[in-house]
Parts: C-alpha cells; sequence; structure tokens
RNA sequence: GGGCGAUUAGCUCAGCUGGUAGAGCACUUGCUCGACAAGCAAGGGGUCACUGGUUCAAGUCCAGUAUCGCCCACCA
C-alpha cells in the first residue's frame, strides 16, 4: 500500500489547478482502452456524435456527465468498458457554415465547384472541426480516443454506401417524383422530421372563379394564393350538393384564364371554408394526391429558390411572398377577391435555417420504412429496448406505427454522394463507377441521419468482421435526448435489427433538455446559453458534472448558474475532509491491518453500517438511472454523517496520539481503530464519488493511503454484509439525538458557545449504559463540561430540559436558565405534541383503522401513542417544577 | 385534432411498492473551539393547483377542471 501523502493537499482546493492535470494522468495509464474484465459481459456506450461544427453545449454537458459517469462507475464494476467517440458530418450545417466563411471572402461553392468546395470542407474541418472534443476533455470524460469515428472517414462511407446498395438491392430504397419538403434557402430535399411548425398568423383567402360559360363562379379559399398560377383544377365534395351540378364543368383561372376542370374528391371537407378547393397539385402533397386521382397536369410555378419561374407568366422572377402580394392585389383589381379573414395556421420551417419550406415537386431518393418499422416496434413492446423514463415508448411507438417513407437524398456536396450511376436509360447502384464510359454519378448526399443510424455498429468496422464488432455489438445503453427520438433513436434500433439482427443496445435512457432560467431553450441565436469551459473553469468540472447529473429525469431543466456551487462547496469540504483525517492517521501504515484485530466502538460500527447503507443506495440508483438520487445519496452520508458526525466523533481518540505519558494497549488499539475506520470510509467516499466527481476524488485517493495506480481502476465498493447494523444505528441515533437537544436548549437558552454546561439525563439503564459508552466522544460535540447519569435521581432543582425518545435531559444551570423563556418554550413544546396525540388517539378510536390496517401499522400508532404520551408527561413535570421554584 | 408532461417551502426540485411532508439555495439567530466562513451550530417557513372519487388512511391511486410547457398531425 502506498502511504499517504498530507503535503499534497496543504494548498486550499481550486479545482482550475488540479483538474487540467488528472486527464493526461488517466490517458498515460490507459483508463480509458477496453481491457478485458472478469468475464462478464462488456459495457459499451458510443456517444451521440455532435457535429462536427458543433462546440460545448450545456446540454452535451448534460449528456456527457451521465455517460461517463455510468462508464466510469461500470469500470470500477470490472466491467470491460468501452466509451465509443466519434462525429458527425453534419451535412447542411457544415455545409452552411463553409459556406457562409466563403460568402464573407465574396465568393460562393459555385465558384469553386464541387471538388474544390469538397476540399474546402474538409480544409475547414482539420483546422476548426471537433473543438468539442477539445474542450470535452476538460470535463475529464473517458472516451478511447484511439477508437474515435467520424461518420464520413473512409471505412465509415463504405458502410454507408454499402447499406445504401443493400437496400436498393432489397427493394427497400427507391427513386420517385414526389412532393418533397423543400428548403429555398438551403435548396435541397428535406426529411419530415426536419420540419419544424409553427403556428403562424396568416389569412385565408377566398377567391371567386368563374365558371366556364356561365356568369356564376366558385368560391374557394387559400393560404396560399401565390400557387393559384399552378392551379389545374378545383375540388369539391362528392357528398356536397351545393356542387353537385358543377362537377364536371370548367372553370376559368382568373388572371391566368386557364381552363380547369371541377372534380369531385373526398379530399375535400365540405365545412371547411367555402366546400370548394383549388388544387396544385406540383405545389400541395394533399393536391399531388387529388391531381393523380384525376389526372391534373403538375404545373410547377416556383423555382428552387422559391422564385417564380416562366410558368408565372406576369408574375415571372417576384419571389414567393412578393408574388403572394402582387397576386392578391391583382385578384382584388380585377374583382376576384371575394373576401379575406385572419386565420391561424402551422407552417414548415426549415429546422436548420427557419425559411418556410415550400413543397416541392421533384425528383428524389426514398427508403421505405415499414418493413424497416416492424422489428423495431416488436423491440419495444417485447421489452427488448428499455426507454427510461418508460414513458417514450409510446412516443416512439406512434411514430414507428404511423411511419412514412423517408427521403435521404439531399442537393449538397458535403455528405456521401449518392452511389448511382446514369447512362442513358441505364441506372447501376455500385459503390464505384462502373465499367466503361460515359456513366455520371447521381449529384445528391444521403441525408447525415442516413449515416448516423449506423452509429452503434458502423463505428465498430462493420460491415466487416471485426474483432470489436464482434465484443463490442449490441452497445449496452444509449444517452441521449429525446429531442433525436426519431431522427436517431428509432432509426437506429431499425438498422440494428435489419444488418445486424439485433438491437443495437438493450436501454436508452434519455437525458433532459437544458433550458435557460426563463424555461427557452439554450440556442445560439438567443445567446442564452453560458459558455460551459466558462463554468468548468469558476465552479471546476467536477462541480459541474456533480450539478448537471442531478438533473431532474424526463423533465426539462432549467439551469440556474447559482447550483454549480453546490458542487463545488462539496468538493472543498471533502477536501479539507481528507486534509484532516489525513493529518490525524499520523502516518501510520495501516496496509497489515486487518477488521479483526480492531476494537470497534458503536460509533465505528455505525459509520460502517451507515458506509454500507449509502453503497447499497448508490449502486441501486445508479442501476435503474436515478442519478440525482444516487449523487444525494453519497453527499448525504459524506456530508451530513461522515464529516458532521464521525469525524468530530473520532477527534478525541486520534488525540490519543498527543497524550504525553505513553498510551495503554487498549488506547493504541483505539487509536489504531478511529485511524483505520476513518481511512477506510473515506476511501468508500471517494470511490462511490468517483464516477460523479472524477477530478477532486482521485487527487484525494492518490493522498491517502491506497493500493493500485489509479481511483479510476479501483474496485466499486461492495456493501459488507457484516457492516449493517440496524440496532447500532438506532443506539447512535439516540445519541445524535440527546447531542442535539443539548445543542438546543443551550441555544435557547442563550448560552455563550464557549462556555461548556452540566449535562443531567434521566432514562432507561440502556440509555445511561449507551451514553456511558460514547460519552468522551459525545461531550465536545455539545461542549458538555459533565455528564451526569441519574436512572432514579431527583430532577435538577432549576434546569432547562428536553425529552428524548423518554429519557429526559436536563441543563441544570440555577441562575443561568431564563426561567420565563423556559416556560414559555416548554408550553410551546407540549401544545405541539397535543395536536400530534390528538391525531394518534383520533386513529386509535377509529374502529376501521384497528380492524382493517395492517397490524404493524396499528402496533406503530400505539407505541408512537405511548410515546406521546410519556413525554407529554414529562415536560408537563418540568413545567410543574419550573413555576413551584419561581412562587 | 390527438398525445404527453408539469403544478409540493421565497427559488430550483426530491418524495421509487398509499401509513408522522424532504434537500439545496435563500431567510433568521449565534459562532475566528487547530479540516473546512466554499464552514459550524440552532431555527423559521408548506390547507402538496382545484373539485370529486377509491381507501381505515391520499402529495402518492382514479376521474374531471384550470394554468403552463412540449411533441405529433397532408387544419385548403
Amino acid at each position: 500500500m502506498r502511504p499517504g501523502n498530507p503535503e499534497a493537499l496543504s494548498a486550499p482546493y481550486d479545482p482550475s489547478r488540479i483538474e487540467p492535470a488528472r486527464y493526461p494522468f488517466w490517458e498515460e495509464r490507459g483508463v480509458f482502452q477496453p481491457r478485458a474484465g472478469d468475464g462478464k459481459n462488456p459495457f459499451v456506450i458510443a456517444i451521440p456524435p455532435p457535429n462536427v461544427t458543433g462546440s460545448l453545449t450545456m446540454g452535451h454537458l448534460l449528456g456527457e456527465s451521465i455517460r461517463d459517469c455510468i462508464i466510469r462507475w461500470q469500470r470500477m464494476e470490472g466491467r470491460e468498458t468501452l466509451y465509443i467517440p466519434g462525429m458527425d458530418h453534419a451535412g447542411i450545417a457544415t455545409q452552411n457554415v463553409v459556406e457562409k466563411k466563403l460568402k464573407d471572402e465574396n465568393r460562393t461553392r459555385h465558384d469553386l465547384g464541387r471538388e474544390g468546395f469538397v476540399a474546402e470542407v474538409w480544409k475547414w474541418k482539420e483546422q476548426y472541426g471537433g473543438l468539442i472534443f477539445k474542450q470535452e476533455r476538460r470535463l475529464g470524460t473517458s472516451p478511447d480516443w484511439s477508437r474515435e469515428r467520424f461518420t464520413l472517414d473512409e471505412g465509415y462511407s463504405h458502410a454507408v454506401l454499402h447499406v445504401f446498395k443493400t437496400l436498393y438491392d432489397e427493394g427497400l430504397v427507391y427513386r420517385g417524383r414526389y412532393i418533397v419538403n423543400w428548403c429555398p434557402r438551403c435548396q435541397t430535399a428535406l426529411s419530415d422530421e426536419e420540419v419544424d411548425h409553427r403556428t403562424t398568423q396568416g389569412s385565408l383567402w377566398y377567391i371567386r372563379y368563374p365558371i366556364k360559360d356561365s356568369d356564376k363562379h366558385v368560391v374557394v379559399a387559400t393560404t396560399r394564393p401565390e400557387t393559384m398560377l399552378g392551379d389545374t383544377g378545383v375540388a369539391v365534395s362528392p357528398r356536397d350538393t351545393r356542387y353537385k351540378k358543377l362537377v364536371g364543368r370548367m372553370a376559368v383561372l382568373p388572371l391566368v384564364r386557364r381552363e380547369i376542370p371541377i372534380v369531385a374528391d373526398p379530399m375535400v371537407d365540405p365545412k371547411f371554408g367555402t366546400g370548394a378547393v383549388k388544387v396544385t397539385p406540383a405545389h400541395d402533397p394533399n393536391d399531388f394526391e387529388t391531381g393523380k386521382r384525376h389526372g391534373l397536369p403538375e404545373l410547377v410555378i416556383m423555382d428552387e429558390a422559391g422564385v417564380m419561374n416562366e410558368n408565372a407568366g406576369d408574375f415571372r422572377g417576384l419571389d414567393r411572398f412578393d408574388a403572394r402580394k402582387r397576386i392578391v392585389a391583382a385578384l382584388q383589381d380585377a374583382g376576384y377577391l371575394e373576401k379575406v379573414e385572419p386565420y391561424e395556421n402551422s407552417v414548415g420551417h426549415c429546422s436548420r435555417c427557419h425559411t418556410v419550406i415550400e413543397p416541392y415537386l421533384s425528383w428524389q431518393w426514398f427508403v421505405k420504412m415499414a418493413p424497416l418499422a416492424a422489428p423495431a416496434i416488436e423491440a419495444a413492446r417485447k421489452g427488448r429496448v428499455k426507454m427510461f423514463p418508460a414513458r417514450w415508448k409510446k412516443v416512439y411507438l406512434n411514430w414507428l406505427e404511423n411511419i412514412r417513407d423517408w427521403c435521404i437524398s439531399r442537393q449538397l456536396w458535403w455528405g456521401h454522394r449518392i452511389p448511382v450511376w446514369y447512362r442513358g436509360d441505364e441506372v447501376v447502384v455500385s459503390l464505384g463507377p462502373p465499367e466503361g464510359e460515359g456513366w455520371r454519378q447521381d449529384e445528391d448526399v444521403l441525408d447525415t441521419w442516413f449515416s448516423s443510424w449506423l452509429w452503434p455498429f458502423a463505428t465498430l468496422g462493420w460491415p466487416e468482421k471485426t474483432p470489436d464488432l464482434e465484443r463490442f455489438y449490441p452497445n449496452s445503453l444509449m444517452v441521449t435526448g429525446s429531442d433525436i427520438i426519431f431522427f436517431w433513436v428509432a432509426r437506429m434500433i431499425m438498422a440494428g435489427y435489419h444488418f445486424m439482427g439485433e438491437a443495437p443496445f438493450a436501454h436508452v435512457y434519455f437525458t433532459s433538455i437544458v433550458r435557460d432560467a426563463q424555461g427557452r431553450k439554450m440556442s445560439k441565436s438567443l445567446r442564452n446559453s453560458p459558455d460551459p469551459l466558462e463554468m468548468i473553469g469558476k465552479y471546476g468540472a467536477d462541480a459541474v458534472r456533480f450539478t448537471m447529473i442531478q438533473t431532474p429525469t424526463g423533465q426539462d431543466l432549467l439551469f440556474d448558474e447559482k447550483r454549480l456551487e453546490t458542487g463545488k462547496f462539496f468538493a472543498n469540504k471533502m477536501w479539507n475532509a481528507t486534509k484532516l483525517v489525513l493529518m490525524r492517521l499520523g502516518g501510520e501504515d495501516l496496509s497489515s491491518v486487518r477488521e479483526s484485530q480492531l476494537t470497534l466502538t458503536l460509533a465505528d460500527r455505525w459509520i460502517l453500517s451507515r458506509l454500507a447503507n449509502a453503497t447499497k443506495d448508490v449502486t441501486r440508483n445508479l442501476k435503474t438511472y436515478r442519478f440525482a438520487e444516487a449523487a444525494q445519496a453519497i453527499y448525504h452520508f459524506a456530508w451530513n454523517e461522515y464529516c458532521d458526525w464521525y469525524l468530530e466523533m473520532a477527534k478525541p481518540r486520534w488525540a490519543l496520539a498527543e497524550k504525553d505519558e505513553a498510551m495503554t494497549p487498549q488506547e493504541r488499539v483505539d487509536l489504531r481503530t478511529a485511524r483505520w475506520v476513518s481511512w477506510k470510509v473515506l476511501d468508500g467516499i471517494l470511490r462511490l464519488l468517483h464516477p460523479f466527481m472524477p477530478h477532486v476524488t482521485e487527487e484525494l485517493w492518490q493522498a491517502i493511503p491506497h493500493d493500485g495506480e489509479t481511483l479510476a481502476m479501483a474496485a466499486w465498493p461492495r456493501a459488507k454484509k457484516a457492516w449493517f447494523d440496524a440496532a447500532v444505528e438506532r443506539e447512535v441515533g439516540f445519541l445524535q439525538e440527546v447531542v442535539v437537544a443539548v445543542r438546543n436548549l443551550r441555544a435557547e437558552q442563550k448560552i455563550a458557545p464557549g462556555r461548556t454546561v452540566p449535562v443531567v439525563v434521566r432514562g432507561t439503564e440502556a440509555q445511561l449504559e449507551l451514553l456511558g459508552r460514547l460519552e468522551g466522544q459525545i461531550l465536545p460535540l455539545a461542549r458538555i463540561e459533565s455528564l451526569t447519569l441519574a436512572r432514579d435521581g431527583a430532577r435538577p432543582a432549576v434546569a432547562a430540559s428536553a425529552v428524548v425518545q423518554g429519557a429526559e435531559v436536563f441543563l441544570p444551570l440555577a441562575g443561568l436558565v431564563d426561567l420565563d423563556e423556559e416556560r414559555a418554550r416548554l408550553a410551546r413544546e407540549a401544545e405541539k405534541l397535543l395536536t400530534d396525540l390528538e391525531g394518534v388517539k383520533k386513529k386509535l378510536r377509529n374502529q376501521d383503522f384497528l380492524g382493517k390496517a395492517r397490524p404493524e401499522i396499528v402496533e406503530k400508532e400505539r407505541a408512537r401513542l405511548a410515546q406521546l404520551e410519556e413525554t407529554l408527561e414529562k415536560l408537563r413535570k418540568a413545567q410543574e417544577s419550573l413555576s413551584v421554584k419561581t412562587d
């Protein structure tokens, strides 16, 4: 065993001094690499790959704190652990960043050409990408950096293209011309999940469409009047008698004078608007379907930038929103506009740049999802994949059960280029260019999520059968935000089943969403996210981790910087407690000490029992992902039990070392026992706390006597059965109550803190015997000058008193006790007791309660009644004695 | 339109199988006793959103209401 080093803690606790040095310390010792463990299954977590453009946010801090806590815990449990790091190439996001940079240089990606631009992005990536991981090291997380992956690195890209080809060959990837979500600013198609719907105050325009060969007209209502230029029909409900005779006739499109048929279609809700709908097959997904059913032409009137095209006649060249204004004006001028109503509806926006989405007719690639969803649905239903908190299962299932095909082609340059080759009418799907001349590769790239859905196995070398894949798939746990449950979690599960034949992980833990104090989501644009590195600098990584991990499970976290103090103060407390213990160990060699050679006092047995309980609690709560409870358990034990009580009770025993005369043999054993127990429990605390606060615990552990090189690889404590001792806990509980009662009396009587007081206790033989056993350790706790144990003795003449578990505690201070004060206090006490007593009596008078409640509950109430009556009786006597004396 | 969550001390939140309401911060009072003022000790503070139900017993289970928040939905 390595001896302690008190020097190490001579300076005050300063996280920014100790934390940075710990990272290389762990790395040099290979702590983060998996190492074959005890034969148990390995424990594997893959990081949700942050965008290559990303920087550390409070949200990451939360997820990383949790992931690393579990990984470190499992590592200490002896499991072979792997935490897989990596980044996402983030197609649109990254392309946008680099395009913006080009724009600042007055260039566009088109100036560079495709190859040049992609080279530029790679250059950017090398220079600025992955900042997040440089920052993250400061948090002390423990991924195996030697296994870091990037979704666009060579092997991973191969996996992505391989998946595309496989799905194509299976008929699950297809190309088609459909209405897709189109961002006119990014100029690419998007999946449904990449569209944010926002409730928007708009208008409903009622437009008259004249009926051909008639002086009548039909009125249609629309939220998007500009699309009328692309109308190729008018639809009414087949059940709508109002319009029955119009079906089959032609309407004349205002401004354009195109004749369009009036058709009957069940899509129309006769109760909405006028019951007649304009049909614009090229600009609305509903209308697209309607158009198909009636063979209506698909007339595209905008280009990919949302600018009206040659089919827009006079409005050509106008932006879609300008066109809307001009068309409405023109309709009004020509008398076609019947009315305008304010109307609230939901408008899709690009989740990347917030531009209003345009439904756009174009050729795109899709994945047929229903067959992939089936096993993923079953996995959740059968519990093969469990979600925490469980309610997310419903959300997940609801999405999968109503799943729609996934548009995976993106009109971008940064990403995996679609491995499809065209030559005339020939189409070949192939990872490389086909043999022969004249092949042209598809211009589009794949959705970023089409690569990240493979993350749990593509990071391990799939499709090669690598040893890593063999050993570390499936992963154990996924920890991520519920905001990407559809984007990512559901799709990973689908991909896991389809390509690996089993779920990618057994458990999914969804973290909270971090919001600001007003409840707004943290975002760059709002600038309401504190700088994580600044927080770490100010409070220390340990404090940040400890605080973040205590977020309410499954609820949003309203982040308040003030809360970080708790963690910092706690670390400081542990620093100082360790310093104290270390000094008092006096360099004693503990390596050869065995528990059986020691004489454990009541206090020792108590703290060991409490340690066993804390160990059990922390472990149980980690197992069930109740991080806040786990953190609370160790916090409370370390601070309120070990520091506040045990260390205080150990002080007089440690002081034996400074005795002038020689120690007796018993004293020597007692000293050694106090040293060993205080060290042993501290060691246990540091171990239990390490996953939450790795730096300070490692620092402190290195300073105290320890075995092994690093706490990060030390064994997780086990709750020793022999240490649990409920009887001892009750006994010490009584002693604590006595101490608190004396302190309380002192405070109430405003006795100077420096002054010691005599105390008389009347109680049962057992109670007095207990007090006697720990007398030496209790006296200083309440600054007691002398403790008189009086079994049947008379009550002191003039005293302040309290009742503790039936025992009477007296502060006999004639002349010093403020009698009025004391009488008032006793009266208050008695009143409180009386209220409680009434409650209990009422309960015990209730025949239903006596008859139906569990017997042990009734017994408990009876005992409580007795206790209350006894206490009250003693308070009354105290009151009497005071009134007699003063008369 | 559907679904989910929240409502407990001034603030942020615990309260897991129903059985005397908890923590941190904030607040009050008192403390330079050789670990720690980032601390110690003692306190004050809650009709657990509302209404009804189940039960001997409800913060906890059920139903409804209100307010706030989130998600989903081809609401012209």
